[in-house]
DNA sequence: CCTTACGTTTACGTAAACGTCAATTGGTAA
DNA sequence: TTACCAATTGACGTTTACGTAAACGTAAGG
């Protein structure tokens, strides 16, 4: 069985992801991403593939790139020693805090966007209703 | 029975929610308040207060300051028109549709942080385990 | 060999969202 | 009146996250 070595250029990954290269070599320049060299050229594996995703993800839930960075390194970080463990469980907790309260933000706009879909729907059916009377009238 | 009239001084406001001054006048600048004036001085209301909720809301979510506008846009749009109707009730459905990603987002960040908190928790009470053997040998 | 496509680094430009003065004004307490 | 405080406008500075252009390298195809 042999491992899955899948490798994409810049422009394949930028193209897959509708980001753009230069995007790519920044993330890269902020440490998000670390492709392998093929002489000057980067060659970017599955893992970078999938911390591309994250990254995206992060955006979408308006991260700065040095938060996602700081996420990753959450991700990464040393299990040794006691009291670098009590650190990383507080910053998980912050972090789950405010991700607890995007959620709830997120659901104050989904209804408040319910609420102005149903009375547009209202006013839509009534200019509706009154075309149709016209009609039959 | 008396209309609520409570009104606040720019600090008032900026204290209560953790912002600054200069913050709420590039607010009103950017068309998302608009508090009357005494003289030259800014006077909030309690209509200025729910939308400056509404602004840090958005904040939260990652909005821009036009986003945020635009959000205030489609509760205030006029549902004269037919078209008009339509219109918004697009627009209503593309803001939802970032909403349910984002919402995803949110879980599966949620998740991921679980999942290293388990871990860390489990390498914490191996450690906590070994010291109280140490403690009983 | 020449062109074309794609990639590289370096450097400068830019829009957004404020922060940070500075100079001034208006109201109030002493 | 004077002194002070909060507030005002205006201008400039700053950070982030890229966009854009210049100048050059490299490999493939005709």
């Amino acid at each position: 069985m042999s491992k899955k070595t899948n490798t994409y250029t810049i422009s394949e990954l930028a193209g897959e992801f509708d980001v753009t290269s230069r995007a790519l070599r920044l993330y890269e320049e902020s440490k998000l991403l670390a492709p392998k060299r093929e002489g000057t050229r980067r060659i970017y594996a599955e893992r970078d593939r999938v911390r591309l995703r994250l990254v995206l993800r992060g955006k979408r839930l308006g991260w700065s790139l040095a938060e996602i960075r700081e996420s990753f390194d959450l991700y990464d970080s040393n299990l040794g020693e006691e009291a670098q463990l009590y650190y990383l469980l507080e910053k998980l907790d912050a972090r789950r805090i405010t991700l607890e309260t995007q959620k709830q933000d997120v659901e104050l706009a989904l209804a408040d966007l319910g609420h102005i879909a149903d009375n547009a729907q209202m006013v839509l059916s009534s200019i509706q209703s009154g075309k149709n009377k016209r009609k039959a009238g």
